[in-house]
DNA sequence: CGCAGGGTTGACATCGGTCAAGGCCAGTGG
DNA sequence: CCACTGGCCTTGACCGATGTCAACCCTGCG
């Protein structure tokens, strides 16, 4: 089971493969400690609750998750998105009880990973060190959030948005070239972006309308990329993916797509 | 050097003690080995600069920084707010560049830390889970922020963001009972809130026209607690507090108005 | 066929932004 | 000591982005 390129890894090996160059020799031990038991959660079902304590880490597999937050009076608010390869709740190693909930955007599919397992994995230095600093772009990933949310205008948030999920889809080896399923309904995107669902309608319009993207029927293509880019002031930098970026654009079978991210 | 409570300890200290119950044992270890070169910076100034790498674990030991990004137009929006005790740049060990920037929003005190200490610490497990779990919380905080500027109202916003900052004031011993200095801008609080200078003047009027608060020459008076945090919808759960708050409340001079967190 | 969920649209309301003026106060230099 | 200046706070008039409400459409599905 040796490989050159990220071709054929699970999305979780890709993304640390990325992220922190993991080796062959690493990625298959992370490949062999994943599995666990499956199971299924369609759209709209938690995954995670609110101030529970889960008893095994969740990684997703496929599909997409969110976190989010419930008001009293039933406002809510989506903090991140999870997709394949990323885990739901490594912190409650140390933190006890989630301070929000997971839940399905789609029909989701989720591995419960057994304790003992990813204890293994953090054993090992070079593996604690990429699952470590997975969680430390997480972090950067929620302060561009707030940037978003806080200082940007719903065409830019949501053009952000759209820009992060295509480079995160594509580490993991998800995105077609420039499409990608996100069946995703516009009060979701709302509640990611703090605007309202017609609001998000109207933006998205306007979006469509400059010829940027196109998203029906779950599919979002994004049209002109740079355009995009452009509009939303994406700077790809807060993801640390460095040379991961290099490692990506070598293995795809597009290169000369991804590699607009180097510039 | 034995201390029954808290009191007395500097501000990491007993932030780490709230949080993650160290003993007096390991506080002393932290507290021998957190000192270094110290250095001032004036408001305005950066302490770490966008797309560095320092070279030191920087620690605020007095003032009030904050981290913040900047968009192209001059838009910024801060993250972060860092008060005594808290650690600027731990996450360098692993993300080589900082992705946001760091200043003293007050002028402020930092300490620099040489990184061989805070790697002694972080060899001693229950110390480097304490910390561990200190950045944790920075996430929660930040999922939080995320709600603030995304679902509440301007009045909202400003509420919790004092009834934040309030209690972790008061875990590090800073707060005098109800009031706190905080002698930032009106534009600061907009960048943290995402609002305008102008629409914070006026929903400041409005907090203190319904007496919640008073805030005037730095000075933050929290004059209706309880009514702030109903108005806010502050639930501290997210602060990871636990037993904290009951070491908080048994040490303090007037365990009365701390002990209403507890509920 | 009817229903439910989601997308789309229009009219209107509100919140928060913009612009501009004036006030207050501390620091500074004459 | 005073005048001036620069920050910051405050206020008012007005504007624009986003929210609200309501209707209608389309599609998938029971």
């Amino acid at each position: 089971m040796k490989q050159e390129s990220l071709l054929e890894w699970p999305p979780m090996v890709r993304k640390l493969m990325c992220l922190a160059g993991l080796d062959d020799y690493d990625a298959e031990e992370v490949a062999r400690r994943l599995p666990g038991e499956t199971i299924l959660r369609r759209r709209g079902a938690d995954i995670i609750s609110d101030g529970e304590t889960p008893r095994y880490v969740h990684m997703v597999t496929s599909g997409l998750a969110c976190r989010y937050k419930l008001l009293d009076d039933g406002r809510r608010q989506i903090t991140a998105y999870l997709i394949p390869g990323d885990l739901c709740d490594l912190h409650v190693f140390i933190l006890k009880r989630m301070d929000h909930a997971i839940m399905a955007l789609t029909g989701t599919e989720i591995v419960q990973v057994p304790r003992q397992n990813v204890e293994a994995l953090l054993a090992r230095p070079t593996i604690a060190t990429a699952l470590f600093k997975s969680t430390l772009v997480d972090e950067a990933v929620l302060r561009q959030w707030i940037v978003n949310v806080g200082r940007r205008g719903a065409r830019e948030a949501i053009a952000h948005l759209f820009c992060e999920l295509h480079l995160r889809m594509q580490v993991v080896g998800l995105a077609d070239g420039d499409v990608l399923q996100l069946p995703i309904t516009q009060a979701d995107l709302g509640d990611t972006v703090g605007l309202t669902p017609v609001h998000v309608n109207r933006s998205l319009q306007d979006l469509r309308e400059q010829g940027l993207i196109s998203l029906q029927a779950g599919r979002l293509s994004i049209l002109n990329p740079a355009g995009l880019r452009r509009l939303a002031g994406f700077e790809p930098d807060y993801l640390h993916l460095d040379d991961g970026l290099r490692r990506l654009a070598k293995s795809s079978t597009r290169p000369d797509r991804h590699g607009q991210y180097l510039l």
